[in-house]
DNA sequence: GCTGTAATTGAACATCGTTCAATAAAGCCA
DNA sequence: TGGCTTTATTGAACGATGTTCAATTACAGC
């Protein structure tokens, strides 16, 4: 009809994102249509489209809180305050955890693949700091007296790793013998890799 | 129009695979419809379904000849015959160099999210053997004297590793500081990695 | 109560994957 | 050669998708 304010335009993308998220959960990526957000909030296709440039925005949006979920649990974790190895088990842990519980929403940070020159905005990209960050300071209190670009580089080098195992595991590239878990894997790339960079 | 016979249905098979790696490799992922590879080798749409189940069974198809590649840059590499940490960065170069040269068809390994209890068809995971059985090889050949199960769930955990830092590099999601090429977060993988295993 | 503004709608468009009755070409037999 | 059967191939049809935008309607101020 005409204008009803029942809701700021903030408030209607909060809802369109959880009513997204809670799809997203049920029937994963592909279940998530613009007319089924909009009619979950009460609206309809075009006031999706004032408040979202498109289907692409809101999946980043939606990745955007993922993120911060994502960071939330693994520092969580963090404030256990264990140290050591025992520090990288539990963020390895906790982002495993997450990504098996919500895997349809966890997949979908891969889903979405740049064109060739096309950039993330600052403010995922920030998110994305934030997690390499927290595995930053847990590397450097592990490996005694390295510089900070050598940490740096290892702690994404090591996290990326802890990614491909998450992602081929939930994807089903990797049940072929072994018969690992997940947690176990990651385990195995923690210690030797701790292991070698300490030598 | 009628029966025309110029083609055998494995031959059509092979040309709209063949088409369709044309069409990603130009458009990436999304560009691929099946008007398109139709068109492309002079059928129509109905044709198609004669030889593939769906879309998802043409790319599963499409993604078992990307894997053959993959396989085949690698086991090239490999008869160069280097020995130790030399031969695993030559095979995870191999790999590196084939997914940013092939950067769209590469992608696509893990475009299709299998459902909740769906499988994957046994000669897919013969394919993904294949693979993980060359770095099994060349691994064990590196680290002496372990057992063969370890070796291979360790074979497992260091390719998806790669696997891992390749994926996030592509998709542009590792950029933030640091500034290093995928090939040296390979190299600084298998360096610790390797250290790690041989204690 | 009137009017102007703007929030909201939903029909319209192009395109998608997928199906299947209709069609026309090839083979075959007399 | 001509007619009949067979079947490979077609393409219109269907429902659903993302996206747009003129039309509609509810509210705010006078």
């Amino acid at each position: 009809m005409g204008r009803r304010s029942d809701h700021s335009r903030e408030e209607i993308r909060q809802l369109a994102l959880g009513a997204a998220e809670a799809i997203v959960a049920e029937g994963g990526f592909k279940a998530l249509t613009a007319r089924k957000v909009a009619a979950a909030i009460g609206y309809t296709v075009g006031t999706l489209y004032l408040v979202f440039e498109n289907l692409d925005d809101l999946v980043f949006q939606l990745n955007g809180r993922t993120l911060d979920q994502l960071y939330q649990r693994m520092l969580d974790e963090k404030r256990h305050s264990y140290s050591g190895k025992k520090a990288l088990y539990a963020l390895a842990t906790a982002y495993i955890d997450y990504a098996e519980a919500e895997s349809p929403r966890w997949n979908m940070l891969l889903e979405y693949v740049a064109g060739k020159d096309e950039v993330m905005p600052d403010w995922y990209l920030e998110k994305l700091g934030q997690v390499f960050g927290l595995v930053e300071e847990t590397l450097a209190s592990t490996v005694g007296n390295q510089d900070d670009k050598t940490i740096s580089q290892a702690a994404r080098v090591l996290w990326a790793s802890v990614h491909g195992i998450c992602i081929l595991k939930i994807r089903q590239r990797l049940d072929l013998a072994g018969g690992q878990s997940t947690g176990e894997m990651a385990c195995m790339l923690i210690d030797n890799f701790v292991e070698g960079m300490s030598r």
